[in-house]
DNA sequence: GCCAACGTTGGC
DNA sequence: GCCAACGTTGGC
């Protein structure tokens, strides 16, 4: 005690007691209340005191005012820093340091490893922590616990919703949603203007979204981009697939896929089991199915519902063709067409040869007239008739219509049917004998005599952009073509007056001489039939009927001698004059059947029928020349150069040539204006031929079916 | 050989 | 005269 050196002061009305203790310089007060010691100790400036019954110890350390002090048996110090009051202490072993910032209460402490900074904000607990060197913010908000932070420049929250761990942020100026959902990471965002939400599905990238109203999963599926969606509520998918763009969907039930294949719309499903396809191509809506195994193809084509298919092996075509249910295919080798007509059930086949056309009942022409109704074409050397198609039954009924329409033929020249006639012409293969049916209703489409003429007339007004009027105006003087033509211009008793119109009441008109020229003439320098008229079987054949059947003499066994029998020799009957169906095709004509051909421009006469129509008349015109087939015009290549330059014509027959719609794709289509070529689809099989190659592939006589060979 | 473009023909 | 389209040429 006597070691203390005491000096009891009044300082500014403060009772001070200064001492030296234990070396240090010590100065102990009363200050408003309060006992203070305040003293230098290892240099620092210390003042001690007694407060609430908590000793504190105020001093200035490193610049800084600290007091501290036990509270709570909690040792805590408070200074204040850069003009904020912080309070730091040791809490369940962790030192935390809480204050007041910018209004806000903070606590930083440092846990495990972390330094975090809690607060209340707004009502809200938030802490605020720097993790991996993310500044992160994690707080309860609405019940949730949120994180949000700032990654590579975006601004992220995440929390736990519905129990869902979820991260939302913005990224590209999009509001996008992370999460995870059934263990797939999904992410949800506005972009357009559109909800999304893309996810990854059993490994597809899906992003899923409401577009113009509907719900839409856009997916990549095999390196496939397909869009799925839900329309008028039926599922559609839609993609491209090898580089066709599909849609699939499910309507109806039925599973349904459209698309866009060279061109052609085509749609596709499961319809009651069975794959169908339906698609427009060329213009014509087609659906095309396995059915009981069977490949059937149905459609609709010039207006009539047609259904073909192979069924047990046989290709059969049925159809309902101007209310006839007909079915026409190929069986054992013959073919059949079957059908039932005002009634009767009618049923065309041939068979061995032979050209068999029955019906129940037929009073019309079997017992009035007594013409032929079973067409025999055995033992007249022309064994091989070719194939018959259903396409007869087409035409057949075709000519059938006109005759509901046009119901005298005789009466009308082909000028009342110029668009028929040219539809005739470009769309279907022609078929003389269906439309001999046209002028006789009920009459075999082949073979009846008196309805040859009809057959020409039908012949030239459906083949032939212009009338056998027309084709007769050009008539050669007799001196020019001597023997055929004289032949041709006798006056035929049978003829039937199919070029004027006027005498054709049916069985048994006698046309006049002009009409007869007409026709011969016609047929004569336009058809390859001229080619064998002879002399001999001109003059021979009593019957126009015969006169257009008859190839040659040699056939004079075989022709029954006269139109006006049942049996008319086939053999006689030169194809596609005779209005044989455009399938039966005779192949066997070689010239060692007698049936000789000289020239070979008749044989494009009758491939480019209309072309040759037309080409002679004008032939004619501008060479006072028949088109006979030695007229330099129609000669092969070697003649006539400058005929030859002549501008060719498409056939009309061909495929190409009977397509009626432009695909509007080829270059063709495309360069119209500067082309100026037809369509690539449309152009002729003939014309793509070089100028020459037909005559140089057609030998001078006519050896075989090639050249008959029909063009469909 | 293919293709684009021009000249030209032939039908209307 | 208009239009469709064939024949031909020249470039590639």
């Amino acid at each position: 005690m006597f070691d203390l050196t005491r000096s009891i002061c009044v300082e500014n009305g403060l009772t001070r007691s200064i001492c030296v203790e234990n070396g240090l310089t010590r100065s102990s007060g009363v200050e408003n209340g309060l006992t203070r010691s305040s003293g230098v100790e290892n240099g620092l400036t210390r003042s001690i005191c007694v407060e609430n019954g908590l000793t504190r110890s105020s001093g200035v350390e490193n610049g800084l005012t600290r007091s501290s002090g036990v509270e709570n048996d909690l040792t805590r110090s408070i200074c204040v820093e850069n003009g904020l009051t912080r309070s730091s202490g040791v809490e369940n072993g962790l030192t935390r340091s809480s204050g007041v910032e910018n209004g806000l209460t903070r606590s930083i402490c440092v846990e495990n490893g972390l330094t975090r900074s809690i607060c209340v904000e707004n009502g809200l607990t938030r802490s605020i922590c720097v993790e991996n060197g993310l500044t992160r913010s994690s707080g309860v908000e609405n019940g949730l616990t949120r994180s949000s932070g700032v990654e590579n420049s975006l601004t992220r929250s995440s929390g736990v919703e519905n129990g869902l761990t979820r991260s939302s942020g913005v990224e590209n100026g999009l509001t996008r949603s992370i999460c995870v959902e059934n263990g797939l990471t999904r992410s949800s965002g506005v972009e357009n203007g559109l909800t999304r939400s893309s996810g990854v599905e059993n490994g597809l990238t899906r992003s899923s979204g409401v577009e113009n109203g509907l719900t839409r999963s856009i997916c990549v599926e095999n390196g496939l981009t397909r869009s799925i969606c839900v329309e008028n509520g039926l599922t559609r998918s839609s993609g491209v697939e090898n580089g066709l763009t599909r849609s699939s969907g499910v309507e109806n039930g039925l599973t349904r896929s459209s698309g866009v294949e060279n061109g052609l719309t085509r749609s596709s499903g499961v319809e009651n089991g069975l794959t169908r396809s339906s698609g427009v191509e060329n213009g014509l809506t087609r659906s095309s199915g396995v059915e009981n195994g069977l490949t059937r193809s149905s459609g609709v084509e010039n207006g009539l519902t047609r259904s073909s298919g192979v069924e047990n092996g046989l290709t059969r075509s049925s159809g309902v063709e101007n209310g006839l249910t007909r079915s026409s295919g190929v069986e054992n080798g013959l073919t059949r067409s079957s059908g039932v007509e005002n009634g009767l059930t009618r049923s065309i086949c041939v068979e061995n040869g032979f050209s068999q056309y029955d019906h129940s009942v037929h009073s019309h022409s079997s017992t009035t007239h007594g013409q032929c109704c079973a067409v025999t074409m055995d033992g007249c050397g022309l064994t091989p008739v070719l194939d018959y198609t259903a396409e007869m039954e087409r035409y057949r009924s075709f000519a059938n219509f006109y005759a509901k329409t046009n119901v005298n033929m005789n009466a009308v020249n082909s000028m009342n049917f110029p668009q028929s006639a040219k539809l005739a012409r470009i769309t279907p293969p022609m078929f003389p004998g269906g439309r001999l049916g046209v002028g006789v209703a009920g009459v075999t489409p082949w073979g009846c005599h008196d309805n040859v003429n009809m057959n020409i007339n039908a012949a030239a007004m459906l083949w032939g952009r212009k009338p056998p009027v027309h084709q007769a105006t050009p008539l050669a003087p007799p001196t020019t073509h001597p023997s055929p033509l004289a032949t041709h211009m006798q006056p035929h008793p049978h003829r039937t007056g199919g070029g004027d119109g006027k005498q054709h009441g049916g069985h048994g008109g006698h046309a006049s001489s002009s009409q007869g020229q007409e026709t011969h003439h016609h047929h004569g320098n336009n058809n390859f039939l001229s080619s064998y008229t002879a002399t001999d079987h001109m003059t021979k054949q009593g019957h126009t009927h015969q006169d257009m059947l008859s190839l040659s003499d040699r056939n004079s066994s075989c022709n029954g001698g006269g139109g006006g029998a049942n049996g008319v020799n086939m053999s006689n009957f030169p194809a596609g004059m005779l209005g044989l169906p455009p399938g039966v095709i005779v192949m066997a004509m070689g010239s060692h059947n007698g049936v000789n051909i000289p020239d070979s421009s008749h044989f494009q006469m009758a491939t480019n029928h209309n072309q040759m129509l037309s080409d002679c008349h004008h032939a004619n015109q501008t060479t006072s020349s028949p088109c006979p087939s030695t007229s330099p015009g129609m000669t092969s290549g070697g003649q006539g150069s400058g005929a030859s330059k002549r501008k060719r014509k498409r056939c009309g027959v061909c495929a190409p040539c009977r397509r009626l719609i432009n695909c509007g794709v080829c270059s063709a289509c495309r360069n119209r204006k500067t082309g100026h070529q037809i369509c690539k689809f449309r152009k002729c099989d003939e014309l793509k031929k070089k100028a020459g190659s037909i005559q140089l592939e057609s030998p001078p006589s006519v050896p075989s079916g090639e050249a008959f060979r029909w063009f469909f």
